[in-house]
DNA sequence: GTAGTATATTGACAAACATCGATATACAGG
DNA sequence: CCTGTATATCGATGTTTGTCAATATACTAC
C-alpha cells in the first residue's frame, strides 16, 4: 500500500513505471535549492569568501585579486554574482571599495544547505 | 603585525594591496570543494537524489524519469553524474537498472560542505 | 586642469553544461 | 527468431558560464 512497498513488491516481469516514487519537493523548491549550491559551485568564489570571512569587514578588491589566481575584472565577476546572492556587501570609502561577507545570509544559507543534506545523509 | 591590523590600519592615501588577507586554502583546496557543490547545483539532480534517498535501495530509471519534468536520456545523464561523483549506485536487475543513494558517500559529503560553510557563518 | 590608482562594465571568445531525438544495447516473452 | 520494454550512449543544438583585454567611471593628488 504504501510507496515503498509497492516498490518492493515489483518482480521481474511486472509492469515497471508505476510512478509511486514522488519527489518531496517540487521542481520549484528545488531550483531555488540548487540555486544556492551554484553560488557556492566556483573555487575563486569560495575563495573570495574564505577571505573575506577571515578579515573582518575590511578587504579591498586589489587584496582579493591577490588572493585569487584571476586577474581584476574577473574578480569584480565574482564579487557581483556574491553580492546579487545576497552574501556579500560592498562600502564605497574614498578610492576603494570594501568588501565585507554578510554573516546574516552566510547562516541562512548554511542552514537552507543543512536542511538539503539532512534529507540526503 | 597581524594581517587583520594591516588592513584596519589602511588610511585614505594609503597604498592599497598589501596582500596581507590571504586564503586559508589552496586554490585546489577550494577547486575539490567547489566540486562538491556542483554536483548538488541542479534542480534535477536534487530531487534525483530526494527521491532515491526517500525510498531505500528499490527506485528504477522510469520511476525517476517520472519524477523529474526532463526526458529519460537526460535523467540518464544526471544520473551518470551522480554515480560518477559516488553519490549513487546502481544494479541491473533483469530488463531494470535499479538506483540507490550511497548512504556513507553523501554522509562524507555534508560533512565536507558543513566544514566549508562552517568558516563562512 | 593632468596623471595615476581602484573598481566596474563592456564585449568578445571559448569552454562547459543541459537538453533531446535518434539510435544502440540488453533483456523478457512469445 | 521477432516484438516490446528499459536504459545508455551518441550527436547536434542552444544556453550558460568563466575569462580577460579594453574601456569607462570615480576618486586622489598635484
Amino acid at each position: 500500500m504504501s510507496k515503498t512497498l509497492a516498490i518492493l513488491d515489483r518482480q521481474l516481469g511486472d509492469r515497471c513505471c508505476d510512478v509511486s516514487a514522488r519527489p518531496s519537493r517540487t521542481h520549484g523548491e528545488a531550483t531555488s535549492a540548487a540555486s544556492d549550491f551554484e553560488h557556492l559551485a566556483h573555487p575563486v568564489r569560495l575563495q573570495l569568501l574564505d577571505v573575506l570571512a577571515r578579515n573582518e569587514g575590511r578587504v579591498c578588491v586589489c587584496d582579493l585579486e591577490a588572493a585569487v589566481p584571476v586577474k581584476q575584472p574577473t574578480v569584480s565577476h565574482h564579487l557581483r554574482l556574491l553580492r546579487e546572492a545576497g552574501l556579500i556587501e560592498s562600502e564605497k570609502v574614498g578610492q576603494w571599495v570594501y568588501y565585507r561577507i554578510r554573516r546574516d545570509s552566510a547562516r541562512a544559507l548554511r542552514e537552507r544547505v543543512q536542511q538539503v543534506l539532512r534529507a540526503f545523509a
